[in-house]
DNA sequence: CCGGATCCCGCTTGATACTG
DNA sequence: CAGTATCAAGCGGGATCCGG
């Protein structure tokens, strides 16, 4: 044996990044709000509870699955409260909890610098792209 | 003809979200810092410039290939400058530039919401997983 | 009406080897 | 030293169909 090696390397270094992630919360909270979905619903809930479909109409192009899967990871996480009631049809509201909502100054710090920095950023690349495109 | 249904979707749904995204600052800031390797070359290029060799050597488990497209993307978003020195051997420097560091506060922010508040996520999560494992 | 299960495609990641 | 070229694989994200 000992003749493994680049597949050991291989899984070494995932190890290592993923034994990284596991006790960077920055990396996770990263990882979280940069979900291509996460930061919208976060942004659709901002103003109160919304039902399922309210927040599949309010973000445009999110497919089913992709909602409920990103709305049970917030559910998770303690940053969203999924209420049913027992109607008929049945009923099922999302709300932020406090946690959810403490999050929010986060997102509109990143808002503002986007906002304000973002065309700066667009023209570097558009400048980049001219010298050799 | 007029079968293509499912890829047809699939484009239209795909060119929605990519118009929106390259409409939404906050969308295109967000999915800058989340890329894996982004943030920890913002972080070891806080403290003033230093050397490819140096950042690799710096941030374990990246790769050659990754690390120079990271750099070359901060670089085109005009977050990062490279310089190089024409020695022999070839010296190359990556140094902040004033958009980059302008971007570290909001980093802080990040990361002080991840330090405060991720063990609170962290115990949703157990307990949402106790629940229904 | 809500959302779970399954299949599948394409992009990004990354290891590895090589060059100026 | 500072990258580029090539190639394989894993996985995110979506369509589609089915259950509660």
């Amino acid at each position: 044996m000992a003749t493994t090696t680049a597949k050991q390397h291989q899984e070494l270094a995932k190890q290592r990044y993923d034994d990284f992630v596991a006790e960077c919360p920055t990396r996770q909270l990263l990882d979280r709000i940069s979900d291509k979905w996460v930061s919208l619903v976060l942004i659709a809930l901002a103003d109160g509870p919304r039902r399922y479909a309210e927040i599949n109409r309010a973000i445009a192009g999110v497919s089913p699955k992709m909602l409920t899967q990103t709305l049970r990871t917030l559910e998770r996480d303690g940053l969203v409260e999924r209420r049913i009631t027992a109607e008929v049809p049945v009923r099922v509201d999302y709300e932020l909890t406090a946690l959810g909502r403490s999050l929010q100054p986060v997102l509109s710090v990143i808002k503002s610098w986007a906002e304000a920095r973002m065309d700066d950023v667009l023209t570097a690349r558009a400048r980049y792209d001219g010298v050799s495109p």
